[in-house]
DNA sequence: CGAATAGTGTCTTTGAGACAGTATGAC
DNA sequence: GTCATACTGTCTCAAAGACACTATTCG
């Protein structure tokens, strides 16, 4: 065992983009390949070492930005992970503070995919290097709570948008469909949603009003720690 | 700024005593005097370096005994800080990450106060160094959430304990009254509890059922985390 | 007996969900 | 007109809360 802790930032980013196969909507993410052992060659978070110049966020959004050159809609810190088994043959014992991103579908589209970045699909990961797929399926976890009882919902779509297209979010995350009456009342009871009185036309049927969030109202409820 | 970055590990620890002036039942956490600079003399979470041999919740736990003798009935982790500006006169950058802890009642009474170690009602605090107000906040409204929807009130209660005793902690976190008959009913529905066919004897009224929790169900449900 | 708390019954309100029905633009 | 989806109405059920009532023990 080492004498020293070193100390380091990972992120698990989540885009909604169409499964290759059924084509419905389902959360990707970016893994990155190792370059050096351990798990040389196996596939990992983005992350790396916190700058000592750099607070705990922005060097979540910094690796995330270098992985993807995409910027977080949404970012919010997920656990430290520092248990003494973690990488039970590493030298070096690291404890890692995970953040957790969503980026939006269309800017993930042009997200580049290099030799050593690749996304794949959340619920079909290949083996991932250390504790990281308990990472990923805590931040999953983590997600589908949330998208329940917040807005961060609108992390993954425009300005404006189609109740239709809110409650596909919603059921890519969750992985079942919603009732379009039932959820139209919740979203509208909730005092979330300000009509634009614009319309979404184009579709072979009657166009869809379109909505934006309201502002004022933070993506999700962290208590004393908004905006931190 | 120093070019290393330190890591620390606090705990914000909760125990139920009389209020000194209302006598009914509050909130108190231990806090510890700095002897040294920054902010040498001011209060401050117990807390201290990550030992390279010990894992964070470990870490949590040994300077929680170290503290106040004791043994955390339920520890959670809070968050992990680590702004640039949490310490802006300190010459090193630190990263604290944070425990969250219950000890029982009785307990804390044994708990030794000395002239470092003092407790405080949660609610009416000294001035405490750093960021420490923002994280005891913080750690006021995750335990005031989960109250409500895990049996995390076990945790400052014994083995066995009557409905009464329970909807007392529930009303001391939440601090407001609730009705005995639905909380009755809300937690015979929540299949938690078990009855042990024993009663409570000795008041000036009927004598109370004594109720256990199911053992089998998590204080908290921490998803895919359990146990970690 | 009265005081005090244990424990039950029941009414109202609220929100979730199932599902039928109406509205309207694209074709 | 037909199709497809937008949007509305309404019924049922479950949980939360207010509050009246009964039960039982102690003094």
């Amino acid at each position: 065992m080492a004498d020293e802790v070193s100390l380091a930032v990972s992120t698990v980013i989540f885009a909604l983009r169409p499964h290759p196969r059924t084509r419905r909507p389902v959360l990707w993410i970016p893994l990155v390949r190792r370059i050096r052992a351990p798990h040389q060659g196996t596939w990992a978070l983005p992350g790396g070492p916190l700058a000592p110049d750099e607070g705990l966020a922005a060097s979540a959004a910094r690796n995330l930005r270098e992985t993807t050159k995409l910027a977080p809609s949404y970012l919010e810190q997920l656990y430290a992970f520092g248990s003494l088994d973690r990488a039970p043959t590493a030298a070096e014992r690291t404890v890692s503070v995970v953040y957790w991103a969503l980026v939006r579908a269309d800017e993930a589209e042009a997200g580049v995919e290099t030799l050593n970045v690749r996304w794949v699909v959340a619920d079909e990961l290949p083996e991932l290097a250390f504790d990281h797929a308990l990472i990923v399926e805590y931040a999953l976890w983590r997600l589908r709570n949330k998208v329940e009882y917040s807005r961060i919902a609108a992390a993954f779509l425009g300005e404006t948008f189609t109740l239709a297209e809110l409650r596909a979010v919603h059921e890519a995350v969750l992985q079942r469909t919603l009732d379009p009456a039932n959820f139209r009342r919740q979203m509208e009871a909730s005092g979330r949603l300000v009509p634009t009185g614009e319309f979404r036309t184009g579709g072979r049927h009657r166009p869809a009003q379109l909505y934006r969030h309201d502002e004022s109202i933070e993506l999700a409820d962290n208590g004393p720690l908004t905006g931190l």
